[in-house]
Parts: structure tokens; sequence; C-alpha cells
DNA sequence: TATATTTGTAAAACAAACTTTACATCAAAT
DNA sequence: ATTTGATGTAAAGTTTGTTTTACAAATATA
């Protein structure tokens, strides 16, 4: 499971406690989750949709 | 975080247990999900997404 | 260059997702 | 009515997601 958090933080000027913040996680979990130590909950992927406009499948991939 | 798996389901004739087969996870799994008692994981939504040809807010939204 | 901010990482602990086994209930059924 | 298939549920255990604390490394900025 790829994403696009570290481009979109970086297009909304963001660090990772900023958005950390904004989603009600810590910023060991979003740093995780960027460099891809673990995959969100499904809650929590909602919550970068929300914050982004974007649809999930817009911020994850499926690596096949 | 509300999900339609049951009506996907009815619309596709599956049981529980075939859902699970399809999707990689226990029947209890999907029965769990079907009622609430937990969300999937966010790579189990990919797979019913991927399954019903939805979007994965098309088969879970979130109760505000 | 020194200092501040951001990012990477790690360990211990807890919470949520998921499995296995097992049994009980419900609805076709015919 | 009793069997059969589907669903509900529960306990114990494993794995994955997340927090907290803490520190090191990288990057920006003064």
């Amino acid at each position: 499971m790829k994403n696009r958090l570290k481009v979109l933080r970086a297009e909304h000027d963001m660090t990772q406690a900023q958005l950390a913040d904004e989603t009600g996680v810590s910023r060991q979990t979003i740093n995780a989750i960027e460099k891809g130590k673990f995959d969100p909950s499904l809650p929590l992927a909602f919550r970068f949709a929300k914050l982004f406009k974007l649809k999930i499948e817009e911020i994850f991939q499926d690596e096949e």
C-alpha cells in the first residue's frame, strides 16, 4: 500500500506534526505511515481524504 | 463507520463465508464488520472495493 | 556556525483488527 | 420435525496500528 501523504503535505505546506494534529494522531504515526511501516486504519484514511478533499484511492494505492 | 456490505452481498447473492473467502479473511471477520463491531483495515477495505468494483466511499461512510 | 525546526527511529505499552475453535440460533427446506 | 445452510456470538490468542517518551540526524534559518 503506497501513499502520497508526503507530497500532499508538501503541496499544503504542512509538517508531519501539523498533519498529525489535524487528523488526531501522533507525529510518529504520520511518519510511520509515510515511511511505509504500516497502513493507517480505515477511519484515519477517511480523515486524510476529508482534509485533502480527495478520494481515498487518490491518496492510497494498492501496490498489487 | 457504516457500511453497505450486507446489501452488496445480497445484490451479488453471496454468503458471508463466500465474501470472507474472496477477500482472504475469516467469516467471523465479515460478520463482525457487518455488525459494526469493528472497521476493516485499509487493505481489506480496498479488497472489498475491488471485488464490488466500487469506491471505498461507496461502501463505507463516516457516520459524521 | 550555531540554533531551531523538522524528520527518522526505537522500545514499551496499549488498542484495534483478525484468527481459530466452538457452539447456538434462524430460516429454508424440502 | 429434523436436517442443512447461513448467521450470530464468545473466548483466547496473534498481529497490526497507535501512543508516549526519548534521542539522533537532517534541514532550515538566524
